[in-house]
RNA sequence: GCACAGGUGGGUGAGUGGUUAAAGCCGGCAGACUGUAAAUCUGCUCCUCCUUGCGAGGUACGAAGGUUCGAAUCCUUCCCUGUGCACCA
């Protein structure tokens, strides 16, 4: 028979970093049946399968998920296959495009690999909410629906919201909180985790869960972490995300760049470090050192010792020295793609364009440093990239650039070419491969 | 179905015939400053091309047509959203 800690001891873990308990009294008698019994909570998070690369914002939830396995309670990874294809009405998203099956468990098990980073494989039980809701009938539905009127749903402060704004809600998007309550009968969850903006979703499941004679899950909500700005909710679809697949020099400079008040609340949410100590640190730290240190911790967390370390050493490099860090993602580009004019090009017999005298030495030949930029990802068009060179964010090998042409020193083979736009650093790797003529 | 009100750039929201690629604000990008930042100040924020110029062209204000020298702005049809009406009349 499993032990459990004391149950005081169990709630201040729970605690930390949460944002609210409904009710924190359901969940200590919980605890101390659980304990008394010996046997586990079973702990429900459930997560949309169409978002397959998760960031930082989402593990503040899978971190309170280890949490509970660090004390011995039972974790349901619940994939909303079903649910995901109503698509979440919090926000601003519409119908999704169904997945297939194969696309499915495709991204269940990208998905799996890295909620593995900080969830025990061991005790996590995964679900999928299509196992009960393919089953269920038109007739199970209007029972299902019978159980709640129009007005508790309005009480959902988007949907009330809409409403007296007159803005459209689609009747499917109400049928999201049910499904999600639904969930929680099946599963006989004890607890829920979720966003603050999941509360009122997670509350239904409350009241589903009494109507079909179970007990309340308690609903625990965590706070939405802000992405890079600090000002919107971390998504991918802001671009203010940290994804935890990211290179570490990526991961650590992004880190750097947040503010000095948003390190503490991702110290709060994404590290274990206590609650006492950060306060300590608030007090005693350079919030540069302190920043620094946070990033590490987390560099660490998703990758290694070492790439933490390499990562802060880079970083160093790159900002503070001003220098060009060692592991620069580097991009090959044929050198057809970027020529400045087609005397530089020539055209041989079969139709394919090489440069002039390629491999015979130093040559100087023309770049469209534009287009290079698109290519490298540093700008999004070419205008773009025009007007990031007028405004002097252009950097190549150290010297700003303002035209959008420029002479390159070719030898032999390739050339690199290390580009700066801002913070950003890229090295161009030109090569020389035959393509198929451009001129038409 | 009928009537009325709406549909503008990443978001919000101005604009009712012409210096409007479309104000302001938010967001985003860049430069200065700094401890990386934040705050602040400055510039930029549809695309393509070049001779990089306060350059040339192309798209754009739900969709398609039309009026006009000229339309986001007027007309027609269609699509979409919201509100009201619906029995007793």
């Amino acid at each position: 028979m499993p032990t459990f800690a004391p149950v005081d001891e169990q709630l201040t873990y729970i605690k930390k970093g949460s944002s609210e308990i409904v009710k924190e009294s359901e969940l200590r008698e919980k605890l101390e049946k659980s304990r008394t019994a010996g046997k586990p909570l079973r702990v429900k998070a459930g997560f949309d399968p169409t978002a397959p690369d998760l960031h930082l914002g989402h593990t503040v939830l899978l971190r309170k998920l280890k949490h509970f396995q660090d004390l011995g309670h039972t974790v349901i990874f619940l994939i909303g296959d079903f649910t995901g294809m109503i698509g979440d009405p919090t926000g601003r998203s519409a119908t999704r495009p169904s997945l297939s099956a194969e696309e499915l468990m495709r991204n269940a098990k990208t998905y799996m690999e890295q909620v593995y980073k900080i969830l025990s494989p061991r005790t996590t039980e995964v679900r999928f909410n299509n196992e009960w809701f393919e089953k269920m009938k038109s007739a199970d539905w209007i029972k299902l629906a019978a159980k709640t009127t129009v007005s508790q749903m309005l009480e959902r402060e988007d949907f009330h919201k809409r409403f007296h704004e007159e803005k459209p809600i689609a009747l499917h998007e109400l049928l999201y909180p049910l499904a999600q309550g639904y969930d929680s009968v099946m599963l006989k969850a004890d607890v829920e985790l979720g966003g603050t903006d999941q509360k009122f979703n997670l509350l239904v499941g409350r009241e589903l869960q009494r109507s079909y004679g179970q007990e309340s899950q308690v609903v625990l909500t965590m706070p939405i972490l802000e992405g890079l700005g600090g000002v919107q909710k971390m998504s991918k679809s802001y671009g203010n995300a940290i994804g935890i697949k990211e290179p570490p020099l990526e991961m650590y400079g992004k880190l750097m760049s947040i503010s000095d008040e948003m390190m503490w609340r991702y110290y709060e949410l994404l590290t274990d470090v206590q609650m006492t100590e950060i306060e300590r640190m608030k007090r005693q730290s350079h919030p540069m050192q302190a920043k620094k240190d946070l990033a590490a911790r987390i560099v660490k967390d998703f990758h290694s010792e070492e790439a933490a370390t390499k990562a802060a050493e880079d970083w160093a490099k790159q900002f503070q020295k001003d220098e060009v860090p060692e592991s620069v993602e580097e991009i090959f580009v044929n050198y057809a793609e970027v020529a400045w004019s087609q005397e530089d090009l020539e055209l041989s017999s079969d139709g394919f364009v090489g440069f002039r005298a390629p491999g015979m030495g130093p040559v100087d030949l023309g770049v469209r440093l534009d287009r290079l930029l698109v290519i490298c990802g540093l700008a999004d068009s070419a205008t773009d990239a025009a007007r990031k060179l007028k405004q002097g964010a252009v950097r190549v090998f150290d010297s700003v650039e303002h035209r959008p042409r420029i002479l390159t020193r070719f030898e032999n083979s390739n050339s690199r070419l290390t580009l700066r736009v801002g913070k950003r650093v890229k090295v161009a790797v030109l090569t020389w491969q035959p393509s198929p003529a451009m001129s038409s």
